[in-house]
DNA sequence: ATACAACAATTCGTCATACCTTTAAGACGA
DNA sequence: TCGTCTTAAAGGTATGACGAATTGTTGTAT
């Protein structure tokens, strides 16, 4: 019954087990201030003796925790709470905290602020740099939109996908890095938008304007393709800003058990 | 003036010793292409044996490469690198790594095109948000650059302190985050720009361009704030590529003992 | 021969215990 | 008042043993 759901999150981190639910169980604790920075944590053994674990996996669990600039650990003084401009916000662990925690909103909204400056200049990018792959992979997503706007879910993963060629297809490592780090959190935001009432033709229009991203770079035309990319992220914002005034707020889809 | 030299690096980590020093060899080791992604690293044991440490530190060093996306570890599998775009690029010890591995070149020539394409935004939106606070510290950057015209390593930080000073202006966590992310591998950058020799009257049009921005910014006017700064960013650029290419190479910055 | 079930071997995961190293903080003396 | 010494608290490291997961193999029945 508790690894049960897994329900979004990305089991891949390669941790499992104890340490997996230390970190869990802390990391959302940190990031959702129930502990203010600069405050101390319990001793490792303290910490050992709360989880009946061993002071060996609290302290692996700790470096985790550490490598994310949640935390800084010193000897003799202990563990304490860093600042949150510390904390590594290209994290994805610590982006499903933030939602988990309720604390999602802030964070979504200066996600979106960032995405109306990275995409638009991505997609101009791709129209110059994009290779044949990379071409399939936008037509191959814009289709999956097309054939799925009855299925909510699989229409959030299609668009999810675009998203990610033109990062891929900007071929410059750091836009990469942000929409593989940021796609999790971005499936959610996406999913969050649809709850907003959308009709059927709203949704085709959106299948649309993302059409007209990819045929821009696919003619190469950059300047177009960055505009009409502006277009589809204002479109999304708008659509998510409505989704969480009406109420149907986050923390619907971070209930788990525990 | 005793924290005074630490090369460069932040070794403000919080990870000391014999961890540290299995953290930076074998993440160098991985960044630096030596064990191909896929490949599996020695088991724990062996590592230890290599190491002369125990099992215990080779085991929490892992655990921080793993937070890094460097490596996978699975049970009963051993330890395999993980694929270059699974490699958290936002991690001031990777971006360290690649300098220091020589493979800097590519990383910088990509940070300078997101730099060209976050900072003009970032300059926008503090033009419309910028506090008292952040005012005052843009304007003390820029004295300080005017001040500093003939140490080039205190104009660089001044330089880098003005720019991150754009970024907090911002009010964007994301964008301050990844200032505060960049800011080791960008001084290294800014210290390299300046070995294109630029004579005095170069750098005086480097602070007066700077000035402009931070006029913009201060009347509020968000458009010319980001155009200003654009040309800021280009100008960089192109001191970075005559710096590169004539000769005076990235690893002249990065030997160090050991 | 193929499919599937039981088993063994390997590697990481966890535990318990002991001792070392660093450093904050108070005691002490100049 | 200042600097030095002592000490105790917290994390850092070392061993050795056992647990758990997963792979690959072996063996059996179909």
């Amino acid at each position: 019954m508790d690894n049960a759901y897994e329900p979004l999150s990305g089991s891949r981190s390669s941790i499992r087990g104890l340490q997996k639910t230390i970190i869990e169980s802390i990391g959302r604790t940190l990031v959702g201030g129930k502990i203010l920075p600069g405050e101390f944590l319990p001793t490792e053994p303290e910490l050992g003796a709360n989880y009946n674990v061993s002071r060996t996996s609290v302290r692996e669990a700790m470096r985790v925790l550490s490598a994310k600039g949640l935390i800084e650990i010193r000897q003799k003084v202990g563990t304490r709470v860093q600042e949150p401009e510390h904390w590594n916000i290209f994290d994805s662990d610590i982006l499903r905290w933030h939602h988990e925690e309720g604390r999602g909103d802030a964070v979504m909204l200066d996600l979106i602020e960032l995405r109306q400056i990275l995409e638009p200049a991505a997609a101009k990018l791709a129209a110059n740099r994009a290779n044949m792959d990379q071409h399939r992979s936008l037509k191959l997503a814009i289709q999956t939109m097309q054939d799925q706007l009855d299925s909510p879910e699989d229409f959030a993963r299609a668009d999810l996908d675009f998203h990610l060629a033109v990062y891929e297809a900007s071929q410059n490592s750091f836009l990469l890095q942000f929409g593989s780090v940021v796609s999790d959190f971005l499936r959610r935001v996406f999913i969050i938008q649809q709850q907003a009432v959308r009709g059927r033709e709203a949704l085709e229009l959106d299948v649309q304007l993302h059409n007209e991203v990819y045929e821009a770079i696919n003619r190469g035309d950059g300047q177009l393709a960055a505009d009409t990319m502006l277009t589809v992220v204002l479109e999304g914002k708008s659509s998510l800003i409505e989704a969480l005034k009406s109420g149907a707020n986050s923390n619907d889809l971070s209930r788990r058990g525990e």
